[in-house]
RNA sequence: GUCCCGUUCGUCUAGUCCGGCCUAGGACCCUAGAUUUUCAUUCUAGUAACAGGGGUUCAAAUCCCCUACGGGAUACCA
């Protein structure tokens, strides 16, 4: 055969958020697709007609797109509803695509491949109880409509019984599949029950519609959770009652959670691929970190570029067992990247977060004060919805922490230092305090304050200059610059913790330095 | 119950297919140290694993068998 162009999907039910085990099912779909120079299909399904949601839908589409999964086939992203966007082979919703499923079930009803079953979902589960009770070693459906005569069939329906179509499995078959994962395995469909294709009302179920989509849509592989295992076997008898190839199968271990259970909503630290996004996880950091549940870049390097990724993915490189969450090497790997930004970058990348707790309108004038507040934390985030926090002190007078108020008691005569060197700022040309009018002060300094760097000119006190004037001082009244900093640092900041001292002093501008150090002077 | 898959540092993994280069490599975490005005960053060092038991072989993390443990499936969900 020749080899047809590589098709792969993602086939999502929008029937809740798309959390982290799925957006690696469409990143490891999507990679090979690239890898291989073929066609990426999103396909939605959504027969489950009780459980799906538009909602869901939106929110599996912005994860995707979010995490720089692209789709060539499939929804249009901005729409959300219902509306496919480019691609050949849609309809991409699967209940748009119901005819196509009535058509392919006629051909196996007719092909004797299927049978109309008339056992009522209470049937059902009174048979599945027996088998329990009797510890049947199979459990299914026990084929009573099987071979219905066409009498006994017209008798059910003229008891106005609905059917159902099911589909009839080879009694004792060994089926053999070749897993781009698993390897060879063997199935006895002994194992298997003849299961429901179509419900009474005609819309289909998950293991024939896939099927017929897969044909449609000229599907080669298909990589999905381990959880489909099975179903691929009995997709894989469909594929051949209607005459058509199998795609290749790869089913990829579950992730699990940090007890090693499967992943769910409940779990603590497990969120919905728009949680990580809404709490300022970089997307780059969280596809890198996904990406590494259950394969590996190489054997020296974790951290890589999408085009990396794709470059160095191959499917069978994918483990057989499952990989636990470890939200502390994806918080590091955020950490990681958020420090590879350019300041600017940062800085553009963190604007909704500072608009959050700024006060309105303050974010446009004040951008050049900010760049250089992100600076300075750039390399200590690893989320950006933590820079809030980050830049409290800055816009209010802090309340001292614990580590604070014991830098201040450890130094008994700190009270008298911050009198004094409130007295010596306010001698010093320096910038005023946000939300006050800076001018250009944060135009000429770079911040964060680094050793090497070309000292700027500016007409106010730059930090080399306050650091200057500093030292100078606290020489001349004989204090160790050691002892200093820690208490100013907590009068200045509420905490010992942050940017560079005179960074800070910097950042935080005239009138705040000297409110905050008389006030502390005193109590 | 039955069937399928798996098991390398606490975690993610490299190595397993084609046995020797593995006194098992990297990363996260943790610890210690260096740098520093704090924190962070950065750098250096350290702790730590082939699930257990049998085989095959000159040689096994790698091949075979058994056991244990874990996961998945067994729906008119996907």
């Amino acid at each position: 055969m020749i080899h047809p162009t590589p098709r792969l999907r993602f086939a999502p039910s929008p029937t809740g958020p798309l959390h982290l085990g799925g957006a690696r099912t469409a990143m490891y779909n999507w990679a090979l697709a690239r890898a291989l120079g073929g066609t990426f299909v999103l396909r939605i399904e959504d027969t489950d007609r009780a459980r799906s949601t538009d909602e869901s839908l939106q929110v599996i589409l912005e994860g995707l797109s979010w995490l720089g999964i692209d789709w060539d086939e499939g929804p249009s992203f901005d729409a959300g509803d219902r509306s496919n966007g480019g691609g050949d082979f849609g309809p991409y919703f699967q209940m748009q695509r119901l005819d196509r499923y009535e058509q392919a079930a006629k051909k196996l009803l007719a092909a004797g491949h299927a049978y109309r079953c008339y056992c009522t979902p209470e049937r059902m589960e009174a048979v599945r109880a027996e088998q329990k009770a009797n510890k049947s070693s199979f459990l299914g459906y026990d084929g009573r409509c099987r071979d219905l005569t066409d009498v006994q069939r017209a008798e059910f329906e003229e008891q106005g019984l609905t059917s159902n179509v099911r589909f009839r499995m080879p009694e004792e078959r060994v089926i053999k599949v070749n897993d781009l994962i698993r390897g060879d395995v063997e199935v006895n469909t002994k194992q298997l029950d003849d299961w429901v294709m179509v419900r009474a009302g005609g819309v289909p179920l998950y293991n024939f519609a896939c099927v017929i989509d897969d044909v449609d849509m000229k599907i080669t592989h298909v990589v999905r959770g381990e959880e489909h295992f099975l179903n691929g076997i009995k997709q894989n008898l469909v594929f051949e009652a209607l005459g058509h190839e199998c795609p290749q199968y790869a089913h990829i271990p579950l992730i699990l959670n940090q007890k090693g259970g499967k992943l769910s909503k409940r779990d603590p630290g497990v969120k919905s691929t728009l949680e990580y996004r809404d709490l300022g996880y970089p997307p780059e950091a969280v596809f890198n970190y996904i990406s590494l549940l259950g394969w590996g870049f190489s054997a020296d390097r974790d951290v890589f570029t999408r085009d990396e990724m794709v470059a160095a993915f191959k499917i069978g490189g994918v483990g057989k067992s499952g990989a636990k969450f470890d939200v502390d090497k994806l918080h590091w790997m955020c950490g990681e990247y958020i420090r590879k930004w350019s300041t600017d970058d940062c800085l553009a990348r963190s604007q909704q977060w500072l608009e959050a707790a700024l006060p309105e309108g303050a974010l446009a004038g004040h951008q050049g004060w900010l760049r250089n507040v992100v600076a300075c934390y750039q390399e200590r985030v690893t989320v950006l919805s933590e820079f809030p926090d980050k830049v409290q002190w800055l816009l209010a007078d802090p309340e001292l922490d614990e580590p604070a108020l014991k830098a201040i008691k450890k130094r008994p005569d700190c009270k008298t230092w911050f009198a004094g060197f409130a007295d010596l700022l306010e001698t010093l040309p320096m910038a005023v305090s946000f939300p006050g009018d800076r001018g250009d002060a944060d135009d000429a300094v770079r911040l964060p304050t680094l050793e090497d760097a070309p000292e700027p000119e500016s007409s106010f006190a730059t930090p080399a200059a306050l650091e200057r004037a500093a030292r100078a001082w606290a020489e001349q009244q004989e204090i160790k610059f050691g002892h200093f900093v820690g208490p100013v640092r907590a009068a200045l900041t509420g905490t010992n913790k942050g940017p560079g001292f005179f960074d800070v002093v910097f950042l935080l501008g005239k009138e705040a330095c000297v409110r905050r150090l008389r006030k502390h002077a005193v109590q």
